[in-house]
DNA sequence: CTGATGATGTTCT
DNA sequence: GAACATCATCAGA
């Protein structure tokens, strides 16, 4: 079952906290990708400098004043794509990054999708390599900037599945990765994985 | 294995 | 004009 407004609707942390576990499917003109998300950051409000609506809304975050469940993707490093989903409800800021996903379906077309080459018994080190990063998922997935502001609660291509909740023994929450220029909240513990997972982007 | 570096262009000041 | 929620590649150990 997909999950509903209700789950997005709710504060970022525990959004964020709570898609572990959950299956993110995208249905790209039939080519049906589905992977279970390992990894996420929250971003959060006014405390928190290094989110990008910290000082207000602009014209590539202005999904982000919408409901909980609307797609946040942007362009960084002016060549990859990272994907977030909003959380609170309407009026309120937050998002959650999804940094890392295990594959479960359609594999083979993400493989294609990353080294534009055939899939034919690859090497574990190229699956893992697959979608064990922020970009490196979005590139497997094939999603695009046209993607931007789609609503996981109602879009025909792309939803959550909802699963079964993660027990906490098996989720670490640790620092955020690579946002040294924020200074207040560089070190809130805003970042949760799932432990001993392979697909994890970094310890 | 680790750490350093270049790619590349949108967004914001 | 500078900064940037990253990745692939290469050098060195």
């Amino acid at each position: 079952m997909r999950l509903t407004r209700e789950f997005y609707e709710r504060n970022t942390i525990l959004v964020a906290r709570d898609l572990l576990g959950k299956t993110l499917v995208y249905n790209d003109k039939g080519n049906i990708y589905k992977g279970r998300i390992v990894e996420t950051e929250a971003y959060i409000n006014a405390k928190d400098d290094g989110a990008h609506f910290n000082k207000g809304i602009t014209d590539r975050t202005k999904i982000i004043d919408e409901a909980g469940g609307h797609i946040y993707i942007y362009t960084i490093y002016g060549m990859y794509l990272l994907f977030n989903i909003v959380a609170e409800k309407k009026g309120i800021h937050g998002a959650a990054l999804i940094r890392a996903i295990e594959p479960i379906e359609g594999i083979d077309k993400m493989y294609e999708n990353r080294y534009k080459k055939e899939f034919n018994n690859p090497p574990r080190k190229e699956i893992i390599n697959l979608t064990n990063g922020p970009a490196k998922f979005v590139m497997a997935y094939g999603m695009t900037k046209s993607d931007y502001g789609l609503d996981l609660v109602t879009s025909e291509k792309i939803w959550v599945e909802d699963s079964p909740r993660l027990s906490l023994d098996k989720i670490v929450r640790s620092k955020r990765i690579n946002i040294d220029y924020a200074t207040m909240a560089k070190d809130y513990l805003l970042r949760f994985y799932i432990k001993d997972n392979p697909f994890v982007s970094k310890k």
